[in-house]
DNA sequence: CCACAGGTGTGTC
DNA sequence: GACACACCTGTG
């Protein structure tokens, strides 16, 4: 018998916390569990309800792991009345009621959100599964299927750009995540000192990497560092807020000085709610 | 075949 | 600092 960890929970939604957008290593398998590769590790989660069943971990290493990952410190029902200040959220949050914000590796959200500029979660994750299978330590295999680990900066530094375009299709990005697993590789960015900076020093450390711009640092602040207050504006998030918010349109520097002028140090929680739901239901665009 | 989606980098004013 | 435009691939 597999080993597992038990949990309840009434904000966990194993549905909502990876199709929001903040994950690519995740797959739901046959009997509707889902498979999540994160950490040089393998897991599977079961849910039925409020129960959520960890299977392929122990108490001892959930405790040490994964409870952080799935943000299991955090008081949900605290942070859902903080945030509860208009319908708009209200409605936003109601929809995307098991959202949690994982907290996720930073050098594999560095890379994979380099990979997401200017592209969708489909070619995302097909990408990045790619990377892993060429590049990353083979973990296990389940349901019939080799799973392989993120490989690590100095694996990545000594890849061919020309060859991460044709394995993976990461298109002109090729450049940017080679160049950037060359800069940490080398230490000339320190991914482990971002924890310690403020909001603003991280930004601009991560800027410094090719292909990290506002948006993308803004997400690896949210989601590796959780950084709660940084609000990543995307094209979505642009129009859900133009949409529900302020009913004009608005360049986007000044959509995320907005964003944390409303919501304030959960800003990064609003973000993901209102993405989620203002992108299931195509709000703000045309036709 | 063509249109469209999607952030960043670069070049121009 | 504000803007236009190129960049690559998948999907409709």
């Amino acid at each position: 018998m597999e080993q597992f960890v038990h949990r309840r929970e009434e904000f966990f939604q194993l549905r909502d916390i990876f199709s929001c957008g903040q994950a690519f290593r995740w797959k739901v398998l046959n009997d509707g569990s889902y498979r999540l590769i994160a950490k040089n590790r393998v897991l599977r989660l079961l849910q039925k309800g409020q129960d959520i069943y960890f299977y392929g971990t122990e108490e001892e290493e959930f405790a040490q792991i994964w409870s952080d990952y799935f943000d299991f410190s955090r008081d949900y029902s605290a942070l859902r009345k903080q945030l509860a200040i208009d319908s708009i959220m209200c409605d936003a949050m109601e929809y995307g009621r098991g959202i949690r914000i994982l907290q996720q590796e930073p050098f594999e959200t560095i890379i994979t959100f380099i990979l997401s500029a200017n592209s969708n979660i489909g070619r995302i994750m097909n990408s990045v599964e790619e990377i892993a299978k060429r590049y990353g330590r083979y973990l296990t295999t389940l349901e019939g299927e080799a799973c392989f680990g993120f490989p690590d900066a100095h694996t990545l530094a000594q890849v061919q750009p020309q060859e991460l375009r044709e394995f993976a299709k990461v298109g002109y990005r090729d450049r940017y995540v080679v160049e950037a697993a060359q800069m940490i590789a080398r230490g000339e960015v320190c991914p482990e000192d971002i924890y310690t900076m403020d909001l603003d020093r991280g930004k601009k450390e991560l800027m410094r990497l090719p292909g990290v711009g506002e948006k993308v640092a803004d997400c690896i602040l949210l989601f590796a560092y959780h950084r709660r207050e940084s609000f990543p504006v995307d094209v979505w998030i642009a129009r859900v807020m133009e949409e529900l918010y302020f009913h004009r349109k608005v360049p986007r520097k000044k959509v995320a000085e907005l964003g944390r002028e409303i919501f304030g140090d959960n800003a990064g929680f609003a973000n993901q709610y209102l993405f989620y739901y203002g992108r299931e239901h195509q709000l703000g665009k045309e036709s």
